[in-house]
DNA sequence: GGTCAACCTATACGCAGGTATGGATGGCGC
DNA sequence: GCGCCATCCATACCTGCGTATAGGTTGACC
């Protein structure tokens, strides 16, 4: 605690940015694909008096081709519409790394549709008619995880954007660093001498904002990016 | 590696068990749950033409009294059963912590059941009847997610074991150590002596089989044993 | 009472980690 | 060309880590 006084406003050697966590402003935002006018107003009304920001569209297109729906935090869709099937988009948006929690919605849906529903990630299958407290639960739920979504992936980008300032060189040492091997190992590893791998370490300490080896360690899981030789423990030969 | 000879053959201090890691010995264990006879002779006589072990159940209450069922990989279980619901079966099965990958099976099921039975982790819901492809594919995937989490546990397990071999004390150090903190900071949090600490440090660095700090800190994270105290980074003030 | 495990301490030595000082090279953009 | 950056190296010094040696105190168990 006392015992080291850590100072990093003084040295000029470099420059590291502290990333800043994206937060969710204000109501979640609730997108309606269906292409049934009625029933995106009247999920419209019902949506906007429990306080979402709502957007509705006829078709998958449309709402692909929004640049404000990339930031909805729930998407009712409908699974039978006249041009694609509903699944075939939860598909697309996989394909896409959209990963906004989906709830279904059909009017005459059958089993195997709802299990492949499931399957692919689905949040919940509703069946119409609509009972107002199951779209305000399911959408609820969906919001709900997209929150926890949101806060884990701030976590990990706020980690890769400061991985993102490391040279070739630094990732190269934090990798075995992580692995476990000591400075010595890692000079012959990569044919430099010591004192180089040394210097790399600090720098990398420094730039990944990491006070001890344990938070290098950690910040190494969440990218992935340790050295995967071994079984899961012991350090690499 | 050749730079320190690590001997621990040599010590008598400490005993340090290795923990054997289960392995699932022949062909994998898939259970039946039908009231129905004739579909549990059909299942039977199926999966066992596919090479599976098999074990069928008229009740919910005989495949829970029965020793041999809890090594099952699969468990094709009947929602509409005469005396409980099939999801209820679920339920006790999560609550007795049973985290056997299910296959539910209905006669005449409709979509919100099929959902809470997707919600609560169905690996498929098959509908009758059944195309004995569909049957296999259903069972095949849950026998490789069954071994997935085998093997997952199994690693878990190991660390778990040898964590328990561990004295009080030394599970502080480990947690403030894995946390970042300096031996001198270890000392004074817990009031030792800064010596005790390091001795404690190496008895349970040998006990938990680590040959690094990075490691070590792999293995809490395991144990979800760390002190959590901070937002996600940084050592504990 | 003896034995053992767990716990604690002090001193001392050697090695590993970290930083500072003081260089050197090569690539890139203005 | 010049500055800037990434990369590399050597020497030196200090701190932290790990172990060995040599003790001590409790509390449980036979």
């Amino acid at each position: 605690m006392g015992d080291r006084t850590i100072v990093d406003g003084g040295r000029s050697g470099d420059a590291v940015p502290t990333p800043a966590i994206p937060v969710q402003e204000g109501p979640a935002l609730v997108c309606v694909i269906d292409d049934d006018a009625d029933v995106r107003c009247a999920m419209e009304s019902l949506l906007r008096s429990a306080d979402y920001r709502v957007l509705t569209f006829a078709t998958p297109d449309e709402y692909l081709a929004c640049a404000e729906a990339v930031d909805a935090a729930c998407l009712l869709l409908d699974v039978y519409l006249d041009g694609a099937d509903g699944l075939e988009v939860q598909q697309a948006l996989h394909d896409r790394s959209i990963a906004v929690p989906v709830v279904l919605m059909t009017g005459q849906g059958d089993i195997p549709m709802t299990v492949r529903g499931m399957k692919a990630g689905a949040v919940d299958f509703l069946t119409k008619p609509f009972a107002e407290q199951d779209v305000l639960r399911a959408v609820g739920e969906a919001v709900a995880l997209d929150g926890r979504r949101r806060s884990a992936r701030g976590q990990d980008d706020a980690v890769h954007t400061l991985y993102a300032t490391l040279t070739p060189r630094e990732r190269d040492v934090m990798g075995l660093v992580t692995a476990g091997l000591m400075n010595k190992q890692v000079a012959a590893k990569l044919a430099l001498s010591e004192v180089t791998v040394k210097i790399h370490r600090g720098n990398l300490m420094r730039k990944m904002h990491a006070q001890s080896l344990a938070d290098l360690v950690r910040m190494a899981e969440t990218l992935g990016a340790r050295e995967r030789t071994v079984t899961r423990y012991g350090a690499a030969g």
